[in-house]
DNA sequence: AAGCTCATCAACCGCAGCCGT
DNA sequence: GACGGCTGCGGTTGATGAGCT
């Protein structure tokens, strides 16, 4: 037998608050305070369940919210902490006064996911923290539709893939390759990527066409939000230098004159065009050694919205 | 102009952790 | 320690409006 429903819900009403029941709310709150969200409804006279009321307050009607658009400080505090903390929205939502865990899920989802996206796949010469925001709106590049979403998780769309651990139900987010049985690898992953490198012979004129997110998985390199971490400055300098030396062994041209496969894009960023490979997997890079001493490289691997 | 597709935001759902009994 | 209720969190869905064909 399942849990029992929080709350009675037969005869409840659901959907959008009218104004009526927030201002309800909300005088009720302001004489009685918050909490006790299961009698709430019932004492302040609102044919709702307490986790809506509660979920209305905190997303909604408490004071202290700061309504509007995300400022550039916001986007790039959101972009820090997503980085520390993962999908842990109410702890990102601490860090920024006035924001809900709730808008900032909703931010990342919608917004900063496909700012990432595009910017590691360089679909645009864009840095993460110049984005304009407004006229994204007109720019429909990199968010993962619903209906392919759908599309992957009704066909088991990773079937293909060489990795039974990729789970197709993250494919709004970069970090959409996550198995919550990986453990999380403290330390170093620069040995697994040049392992990688060496073994698989990504290259091919020095854009990778295949990346096999499995071989990370096997060896527990991510973390469950599907980050590697190279902490390593030399190592990274050395990886960097040994894949320029593999682009001008096949192309015999200057590495100046390579366009999207390494691009540089601001002081603490850098992408990493490995386009169009078998899986419709992304492979990028961010946080290269040009940025502050002592900040790690990441590797994002995530699922190309476009097969 | 109409229909379709997609982006955004508000709200719901299920689960896990905490706490009191 | 076991159990059950409450709360908070993260994932997901639905409504709506804007943009595209």
């Amino acid at each position: 037998m399942g849990r029992a429903p929080c709350c009675e819900k037969v005869g409840l009403k659901k959907g959008r608050w009218t104004a009526e029941e927030d201002d309800t709310l909300t005088k009720y709150i302001q004489a009685n305070g918050e909490g006790n969200w299961k009698s709430l409804p019932k004492n302040a006279g609102l044919l709702r369940c307490g986790k809506s009321c509660r979920l209305r307050w905190i997303n909604y009607l408490r004071g202290d919210l700061k309504r509007g658009k995300m400022t550039l400080e916001e986007d790039e505090m959101i972009v820090k902490l997503h980085k520390a903390f993962g999908n842990r929205w109410s702890m990102i939502a601490s860090h920024l006064p006035g924001r809900t865990d709730n808008e900032i899920k909703n931010y990342w989802n919608s917004c900063l996911s496909r700012q990432i996206y595009r910017f590691f796949t360089g679909k645009s010469g864009v840095t993460l923290t110049s984005i304009d925001v407004d006229n994204q709106k007109k720019q429909r590049i990199g968010r993962v539709s619903r209906k392919v979403a759908k599309k992957y998780n009704n066909d088991g769309g990773f079937k293909k893939n060489k990795s039974t651990h990729l789970l197709a139900t993250k494919l709004s987010s970069p970090s959409v390759i996550m198995d919550k049985q990986v453990v999380p690898k403290k330390g170093d992953c620069s040995t697994i990527v040049t392992q990688y490198v060496e073994e698989s012979q990504v290259y091919d004129n020095g854009v990778s066409d295949e990346v096999d997110i499995g071989y990370f998985l096997e060896r527990e390199a991510m973390d469950p939000s599907g980050v590697l971490t190279i902490h390593d400055d030399e190592q990274i300098e050395q990886m960097m230098a040994e894949n320029d030396v593999l682009y001008l062994k096949n192309n015999e041209s200057n590495i100046d004159e390579r366009d999207d496969d390494f691009s540089f894009s601001s002081l603490k960023t850098m992408g990493c065009g490995f386009d169009e490979i078998e899986w419709d997997m992304g492979f990028g890079f961010t946080g290269f050694n040009t940025c502050d001493e002592g900040d790690d490289m990441l590797i994002w691997l995530w699922e190309d919205d476009n097969p």
